[in-house]
DNA sequence: TTCATTTATGTCGTGATACGATATAACTAT
DNA sequence: ATAGTTATATCGTATCACGACATAAATGAA
């Protein structure tokens, strides 16, 4: 591959990189403003959807939310600590383990995250199609350039 | 449908959405780290992301970068002069539009972004089907929901 | 048991940064 | 000419994630 024809590669990578993010970027703003409609602060939201849609078996306590956030714990205890003033969520301490505190969403909780689930729900049905296409075509110009560097 | 069915639905939307934003949050978490392993703050990251990877038609100044970035003005102005003081990026004056001012990446943010760009191209190929994959879910799950909805 | 280690949560001070409000300069259109 | 709009810049404020440190409970080894 030559000087010239790497360069041009190079531009295509970066170019359907940008589009990607900005697509992403796109949805997470339109994430953000709804909970900020919703009353709640863009990462309160994300704290009840971890906590909510966790499965059934899991243990959710606040390292568990630290994870799913990909948070430090102590950010999410100050997380939890907000949430949990504003009545979205509340803390439950688990019996077979002291140092564990399990975590709740409140019926307040539930009934603001129901709302903006749905909403979530409709708008990916919008953007899911160019964010999967933006992804599908970092993937096809990106291939080419990993398989040559792998050589 | 009755309130039984609709709740084990609605539990599987908030398990998909979670699902999927867990995903996308284990991407920037990567992307992240590599920018500050790179030595970028990782808006800077960003910020020269959209300006080399703009399309050549482009007209990159201050506003393109914020509305790419999701940002208001005066906080894309705020990256661009951190950007600018550490020699990532140069403002060129607009000879038609004295007003505007352009935005270059130097050779120093190329070098850097091109090798953040490979390597997010090569983390891209690994993490885009479990993400597309959760995108599909949270479609597949909330498809009922919204057309059930929206009558 | 006893005591060191690890795990889970909590506290506090600091730093980074996004924003609103406001300012200034340059372009546009009537 | 000038009113209105557009583009960039400045400044004070608030949020929030983090590192460093602290405490309490569980675990494991002697």
């Amino acid at each position: 591959m030559n000087a010239r024809s790497s360069s041009l590669q190079n531009h295509s990578v970066l170019r359907s990189l940008a589009d990607f993010r900005f697509e992403l970027r796109s949805f997470l703003c339109f994430s953000e403003q709804a909970a900020l409609r919703a009353g709640l602060q863009p990462q309160q939201h994300q704290l009840l959807l971890q906590v909510a849609g966790a499965p059934e078996n899991a243990t959710v306590t606040i390292a568990y939310a630290a994870a799913r956030l990909g948070l430090k714990h102590n950010s999410a205890v100050e997380l939890v600590d907000r949430s949990e003033r504003e009545g979205l969520l509340e803390r439950i301490a688990d019996a077979t383990d002291k140092r564990r505190i399990l975590l709740r969403v409140t019926r307040k909780g539930d009934n603001v995250l129901h709302r903006l689930t749905s909403e979530h729900a409709r708008e990916l049905n919008v953007m899911a199609p160019s964010l999967m296409a933006a992804l599908e075509h970092v993937r096809a110009t990106a291939h080419f350039t990993n398989d040559a560097e792998a050589r």
